[in-house]
DNA sequence: CTCTCTGCAAAAGGTTTGCACGTCC
DNA sequence: GGACGTGCAAACCTTTTGCAGAGAG
């Protein structure tokens, strides 16, 4: 049996704890309670830090709003999350780390996934003398 | 011969002045100068609010930050400038109102104009029920 | 003369940082 | 026990706002 003296309400699944440590980060609370509001389900997400924060509150986990910037930018640069860009003054974080690319509905900032099969772009022009291309992203706007 | 009387630093060109008041934008000194910088010479500038003061502080005008905030939003409205987001963070605005994407050097924090027919974007999703896409970006980040 | 724009300072986000304390291994 | 993470508050940066005074038409 598992720890029984600990009805905590962010009971971690064990795939999470699993994904955390191989990526090279301790199982710590706070970033098991966010792994598994943004992995346990498998469905892609997108939220800010806000709406992370919000999340984790939601299911009565205390956290500091610091801790999830902290958290946010180490799943980054573990390579579980990546930033998309839509709107100065906000970070996006998108579980999807598949190419793919974006709807954006700029009302209520909103993102959708659109999977890269959809968007053929068929030729690009070459990157600059000594740069590389590190990521092409396509965003569609929607005004409504 | 024209007023001599006055040789500022930033004597406005004719054809900015009456690109303002095109635009329906009153002819002020801070909008001439600020106008002059983005269009007088025809290319394609990208600035940043900050950039912009800073330029407009070398050319020796004295105008507040906030001014410029205001400028760069009313030249936006008016038509005259639109707004890439390439940073959460830092808003970009360019001169350049054509279809077209960008190059964005994410260690320096330059963009660079590609036109629109050199990315073939060649299908696209539709868009959701109820919703227009009002446009699409497509930013090749480089990392170099 | 009127209406709008500007300047300033202050506020308002969103994000980062420094440091003492807590906690994972 | 030692290294690493967390919490808090304060700092930071970009952007926005409110209002008094200046300038355009």
């Amino acid at each position: 049996m598992t720890t029984l003296h600990k009805p905590s309400p962010d009971q971690p699944r064990p795939d999470v704890a699993a994904r955390l440590r191989q990526a090279g980060l301790r199982t710590t609370r706070q970033r098991l309670t966010l792994a598994e509001i943004l992995f346990a389900d498998g469905c892609d997400r997108h939220v800010t830090a806000e709406s992370l924060f919000a999340a984790a509150a939601a299911r009565g986990t205390r956290l500091s709003l610091a801790t999830v910037y902290n958290c946010l930018h180490q799943f980054t640069n573990a390579g579980l999350l990546r930033i998309v860009t839509v709107d100065s003054g906000r970070a996006y974080f998108d579980t999807n780390l598949d190419p793919h690319h974006h709807f954006y509905y700029e009302k209520s900032g909103e993102l959708q996934d659109i999977p890269a099969a959809d968007v053929a772009v068929s030729s690009l022009p070459a990157a600059p003398e000594g740069q590389r291309i590190s990521r092409v992203d396509v965003i569609l706007r929607l005004d409504g």
